[in-house]
DNA sequence: CTTAAACCTGACCATTTGGTCAACTACTTT
DNA sequence: AAAGTAGTTGACCAAATGGTCAGGTTTAAG
């Protein structure tokens, strides 16, 4: 059997000595998915090449091709992964719920995503910029859909007083630009830091940061 | 004479009847730096071909390679345009500078500009992501020289009790942050407001939510 | 009108690209 | 242990790429 990649599972361990195929098909598919994730968002969904993913993983060319037919195939399992956390990060809110809770809870969602994984968003940022040719469906159906129905949510919230903001769209646009953005401009920010990559602690100084001045700018708190 | 570019000047008119060689090479160069800016964006550096941006040109590859000896110098020239809107939109800032004020003609220089080169700040923003390789100086020089400087500015505010902020650096990536990501997320935004471009109203919308909301933020107002 | 400089471009080239394939080896199943 | 299946890979190919160039046309200067 060769490739019957749809879009599907991964697992994740390292061993290099392998006994069964099983382990082997994993195992390589995780290799070749990490190497294609970091040429991508290094160099773009048409600048990046095969070759180039191949050196990453270190391995021959013709075994990448054994695994993922083509280089728009292995671009759309990985962008899966992407939209597979858009949809973990997912927070309950109704028009019950306690407005300071849900939006504390979504910014420290976001932000935990971001710093754990830069790649993932660096890619979905790449993709929107160039107008999200791959992400289309997505975008415009899933997470607009979302998006809408919170509004909505928010929306009443306001006319129920409880919250200081009457355009909660543009609310949903500056949290996602502000916890998305650690990650994103990762270069950047870790370089004004004065340091080579993010320590242990820049999540939590980020939230600590973020949340409180959010929930103020909601007028809330 | 061929190409001179050491990133220079460039007109702007549209006049496709010519008359003098000045003319012709303001004009061409135009066109061409207009038409590199849109495959940059939409293809990354490497992803853009001479060819591509010849097309959206409307001028043989050839002639493109007469203005421009190669594909770097003409991504060195367009990214030299996001340089100097950067340097444009320097606030003054003291540590006697009014808190509200100055912040909040940032936040509105800012957004202006997003929303009136939304490419160049796209492109900025995929410099940033894939690494930054071609604007390493400017980032790590000028840049966070600024970037510095207004840091420490806004922490004497802060020891004065002029505003609620003991992080300015985490300030400074708010305000980048949400201002720019109408234009970097131009295509997922305005999806959400159910359009296919920004209209007129737009940035002021943007506008009235932002800055109230930072100043919240801060403590001002 | 003549000459020089600037502009234009089809044809060309070496290299790189995505992708294929046939022949091979290594597991797994019976 | 034999036969089938899965994994591996060097060699190859057509197409696309960045870049060059010789010989042309147009504009400008003397």
């Amino acid at each position: 059997m060769a490739q019957d990649n749809d879009i599907d599972s991964q697992a994740a361990f390292d061993a290099p000595v392998q006994r069964n195929q099983q382990d082997i098909r994993a195992h390589n598919q995780t290799v070749i998915l990490a190497a294609a994730e970091e040429e991508f968002v290094l160099q773009g969904f048409r600048g990046a090449t095969m070759q180039g993913i191949a050196d990453r993983a270190e391995l021959p060319k013709a075994n990448v091709h054994y695994y993922f037919k083509n280089k728009k195939n292995l671009y759309q399992v990985v962008l899966h992964s992407i939209i597979q956390e858009w949809n973990d990060g997912l927070v309950t809110m109704t028009v019950d719920s306690d407005p300071k809770t849900v939006i504390e809870k979504f910014v420290r969602t976001k932000l935990h995503q971001a710093f754990a994984h830069p790649n993932r968003h660096k890619l979905f940022a790449l993709e929107v910029i160039g107008g999200a040719p791959h992400l289309h469906d997505f975008m415009s159906d899933t997470m607009k859909e979302w998006a809408l129905d919170k509004a909505q949510v928010m929306k009443t919230w306001h006319e129920q007083g409880k919250i200081g903001i009457a355009d909660p769209l543009q609310l949903l646009i500056l949290i996602w630009a502000t916890t998305q953005r650690y990650a994103e401009f990762e270069t950047e920010i870790v370089g004004l830091m004065e340091k080579s990559e993010y320590d242990q602690q820049d999540e939590a100084r980020a939230a600590e940061f973020l949340v409180p001045f959010i929930l103020r700018g909601c007028g809330l708190e």
